[in-house]
DNA sequence: CAGAAAATGATATATTATAACACTTCATCA
DNA sequence: TGATGAAGTGTTATAATATATCATTTTCTG
C-alpha cells in the first residue's frame, strides 16, 4: 500500500516549507504575483492537510490582526486555484493545497471523513477509465472531478 | 457510440410520466409517502434532463401559484435524493432526476456545459478503477462522486 | 375517535459567493 | 525619474445556497 495521506507525527513545518516554494516557482514561471495576502491565504491552506472554507481563512486572517473582507479571500483563493497551487473539493465548498502543483492535475481526490484530512490522486487507471466511458457515450471532456469519501488508512485502523 | 444523453425531439412527457410511476413504485417498496408536495416538485426537476437550483424549484413553486419556503424545497428534496429518485451534483449545487431509481447508483454524471442536460452514468469500469485505487492506498469507500463536464455529442457536433 | 408520528408552514438566520466602485501599488516606458 | 496604465486590494452591498426551530396540519395506528 503507498502512502497517500501523510504520516502522523509527520514534520509539517516541511511540507509547509516545500509547497511555499513550490508556489513560489510556478508563480514565477507564470508571471504571476505572489503578492502578501496570497501567500497568507495559501500558508493558512497549509496549516492542516485538510480542506478549509472561504470563511475559515476569513477567520484565520481576521485572528491574525488582517480585518479582510469576503471578496479577498475569494480573490486570493481564485487566483491560487487558477494556478493550481489550490484546489476546490465540490463536496465541501472547500480548498485544499496541492502537493504537486507541477504535475498535471487530475482532479482525483480522496476525502477522510473521520480526520478530515484530503489527498489528492494521480491515477492513471481512474483518468483512463473516465476517458473511455467518455468517448463510449460520444461526450467530449472539458473537466473532471473525482471525490471519494471514506475513510483514510489511520482513521479506519485505530 | 450508445445513447446516454436523450435524442433531441425525444418525447419527454413519457420520461416524466415513466419517472413518477418508478417514483411511485420505490416509495411504495420503501413505505415512503410520495405526497403531494414532493409529486409536485419530483415533477419539476423532471421538467428537462439539466439540473435545477432549490431556488428554481421555489420559483417554479411560487409561479404556479404555491407560496412556498426554502424549508419545504429542501424537505422535498433530502427524501427524494435519500431515496436515489433524484441526485445533487455537487459542483453545481443542482438536483436532478435519476432515471434509473431501481439500479445501483454510482454516482457518475456527464454535464454538458453547453445545453445543460445531464446525464447518469452506470460504468463498471469507471467503479472499479475508483475502488481499486481506493485499495491501492488503503481506502474505505463510503461514497464516490464522479462529475465529468464538457460537451455532448449533440453540442459537440452542431 | 384519541394519541403519536410524519409532514408541512412560518420565521429567522447561517453559510457561501459575487457585483460594483474606490483606492493603492506596481511595472513600464517615455 | 515620474507619468501612465494595469493589477491588486479595500469597502460596501447584496446575491445565492442552506439550515435551525417551533407551530400547525395531516396521516397513521390502535
Ligand atoms: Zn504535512
Ligand atoms: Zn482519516
Ligand atoms: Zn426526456
Ligand atoms: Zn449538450
Amino acid at each position: 500500500m503507498s502512502d497517500l495521506f501523510p504520516k502522523k507525527g509527520h514534520d509539517h513545518d516541511r511540507c509547509v516549507h516545500s509547497a511555499l516554494a513550490q508556489a513560489e516557482k510556478v508563480c514565477d514561471a507564470e508571471n504571476a504575483r505572489f503578492t502578501d495576502m496570497r501567500r497568507k491565504v495559501f500558508t493558512l491552506i497549509w496549516q492542516s492537510h485538510k480542506a478549509v472554507t472561504a470563511y475559515e481563512l476569513l477567520d484565520a486572517l481576521t485572528a491574525e490582526g488582517q480585518r479582510v473582507q469576503p471578496p479577498t479571500v475569494y480573490r486570493a483563493l481564485e487566483f491560487l486555484t487558477e494556478l493550481g497551487l489550490v484546489h476546490r473539493i465540490e463536496s465541501l465548498n472547500a480548498y485544499f493545497g496541492c502537493d504537486r502543483p507541477d504535475c498535471e492535475h487530475l482532479g482525483q481526490y480522496f476525502i477522510c471523513t473521520d480526520c478530515g484530512r484530503v489527498a489528492e490522486a494521480v491515477n492513471e487507471e481512474m483518468s483512463n477509465a473516465v476517458r473511455k466511458a467518455a468517448i463510449g457515450v460520444g461526450f467530449t471532456i472539458q473537466a473532471t472531478t473525482v471525490e471519494i469519501k471514506g475513510l483514510c488508512h489511520d482513521c479506519a485502523t485505530h
